[in-house]
RNA sequence: GGCCCGAUGGCGGAGUGGUUACGCAGAGGACUGCAAAUCCUUGUACGCCGGUUCGAUUCCGGCUCGGGCCUCCA
């Protein structure tokens, strides 16, 4: 079988995967700080890492997936000026810090859900305050120095750091407000103390005052305690690369008084790019999946939008490209739709292990598009090739049935459409603001049906054209008996 | 100011030193009472200027434009 190579972030050079521990790959993704709705270029570091996850399951390793929620507040402006955006959020909501983060983690989990992402571990922050304490301990006599505002560690103390940024940090022309006494400017908080005369609703505890981990922490913290340091493959949104991630490899190398990163590979998905910019949230209104389903579209319509560029590039949203990405999906939809339905969550490891039918597949005439995905996916996952062979596969005829479906789903395994569970229905989504309701729908159609079966096309036409007015296209001879859609 | 990335047809987006994906949109055809949906067919591209090469969209240099990061951010 092909090798999987993958985009190190470290080395920016494609390495083979190698396990650390055999026959498994242990992944771990930043999550969200749960203060606000994640908008849909979050989303998208979820929907790679899920297919990363997907693909080493398809390879056959057995997969523990962390994506960390960050339920503890990182602070709204630089480093240590400025509110806390937990705390912030509920003084704005009337709510307590730990009810924002409650709703919005579970709004985030929903919006997983939606998009096919296959649950992986969620540990919370605050659930491991201690450990970050006793992190902070270990390292504080020989990388940190105290001042007023907390405890900083020293990025001089370790070899190399930024590596994994490649820029040169503590130059340039600092448009930061410098935090008095600071050694060096990319010197970051390893604990945040509470203000003198304030209480925080969420505050700890520690050899350094009372006051909260600083953000860079918990994700060194949590990933040694649930994968063991080294892990495999450490993901990331690609503004990570240059902070978060190369602070969390000093605080690697500090705690484990050693050079290694604390993961073999590092990888990072691009943006998704509106228009103007990148998203935004503090810009107000921004993208989030609830508004694409309000305007008719379904969830995996965007999975489908992510799955048609590489994840690093750079990907341009626009409702056109969204339109365009849900009719791909939809066909995709109709292709399998002759097929039979599995509800099952296809398990590829057991696929691999029954060889038998592996083997029929590889002789059948799906065997060619079959051996472009692989070849694809092993390749840094290259989706938007691994969908055209998907898509041939699908359009190759003369294929028995069983042998179809089983390559569907190994392929789909991957993509995580869904597609063998998906009815062309299923992507009928009512947009919020439609003018009529289904029922309406089926009454005037019927009326239609009747005038046409008397040949009274003008009175058919009439009601067609009313229809239309609403936002209701009509299909007559829709091979699949799809017979209205509301236009979006 | 420092560091980095990108520039492909109407839109999105792969890929390649020579035959140039794919999706959507568009066009033509089939089907239809007419449409729509569906199916079939199909046109259009590699930012500019040099260089390397038998040959460059693909490699190198310069330019222009766009974007990112340097501040919370996927």
């Amino acid at each position: 079988m092909t090798e999987l190579k993958l985009f190190n972030s470290l080395t920016r050079e494609l390495q083979p995967f190698e396990p650390i521990h055999d026959g498994e790959a242990r992944v771990y993704t930043c999550g969200p700080t749960v203060y606000n709705y994640q908008h849909i270029g979050n989303m998208r570091a979820y929907i790679f890492a899920d297919t990363l996850g997907r693909a080493l399951s398809f390879k056959g390793y057995k997969l523990t997936h962390v994506i960390n929620i960050t339920d503890v507040g990182h602070l709204t402006s630089d480093a240590d000026e400025g509110d806390d955006k937990m705390e912030k959020a509920a003084a704005a909501q009337g709510k307590s810090a730990w009810d924002i983060a409650a709703f919005y983690q579970a709004d985030f989990e929903a919006d997983l859900a939606r998009l096919n992402i296959r649950k992986p571990a969620h540990p919370k922050a605050t659930e491991y305050v201690e450990a970050m304490i006793e992190w902070g301990q270990s390292i504080a006599d020989k990388h940190c120095y105290e001042l007023g505002s907390g405890l900083y560690f020293d990025v001089s103390t370790v070899p190399d750091y930024g590596r994994l940024a490649r820029a040169v940090t503590d130059e340039g022309e600092g448009r930061i407000d410098e935090v008095e006494g600071k050694r060096n400017a990319a010197d970051f908080a390893i604990w945040r103390k509470t203000p003198p005369g304030e209480t925080r609703q969420m505050e700890w505890d520690s050899p350094w005052g009372k006051g909260a981990p600083g953000w860079h922490l918990e994700c060194s913290v949590m990933s040694k305690e649930l994968l063991g340091h080294p892990f495999d493959i450490h993901t990331g949104g690609i503004d990570h690369r240059e902070i978060h991630h190369p602070n969390e490899i000093a605080q690697n190398q500090a705690h484990g008084n050693c050079d290694h990163s604390g993961a073999k590979i590092w990888m990072h998905n691009n943006f998704l790019i509106d228009r103007g910019g990148k998203m935004s949230k503090s810009d107000g209104e921004f993208l989030r999946l609830q508004l694409l389903v309000d305007r008719g579209f379904h969830p995996l319509a965007y999975r489908m939008l992510c799955l048609q560029a590489h994840y690093r590039s750079e990907l341009e949203f626009s409702w056109e490209n969204l339109q365009a990405a849900f009719t791909r999906l939809k066909r995709l939809v109709m292709g399998v739709e002759k097929l039979p339905k599995s509800d099952d969550e296809f398990e590829v490891y057991e696929f691999y292990e029954a060889m038998e039918s592996y083997k029929k597949m590889w002789q059948s005439k799906v065997a060619e598009p079959l051996k472009d995905f692989e070849s694809a996916i092993f390749d840094d996952l290259n989706t938007p090739i691994a969908l055209t062979a998907l898509e041939r596969a699908i359009a190759t005829k003369k294929v028995d049935n069983e042998i179809m479906v089983q390559a569907v789903e190994a392929m789909d395994s991957v993509l995580g459409l869904g597609l063998l569970s998906l009815s062309r229905t299923d992507l009928r989504i009512r947009p919020k603001d439609a003018q009529i309701t289904e029922e309406e729908i089926e009454a005037q159609l019927a009326a239609r049906k009747e005038a046409r079966s008397n040949k009274d096309f003008e009175t058919s036409d009439r009601i067609r054209d009313d229809l239309i007015s609403k936002g209701v296209d009509v299909m007559d001879g829709d091979p699949l008996g799809w017979d209205w859609k509301l236009d979006i």
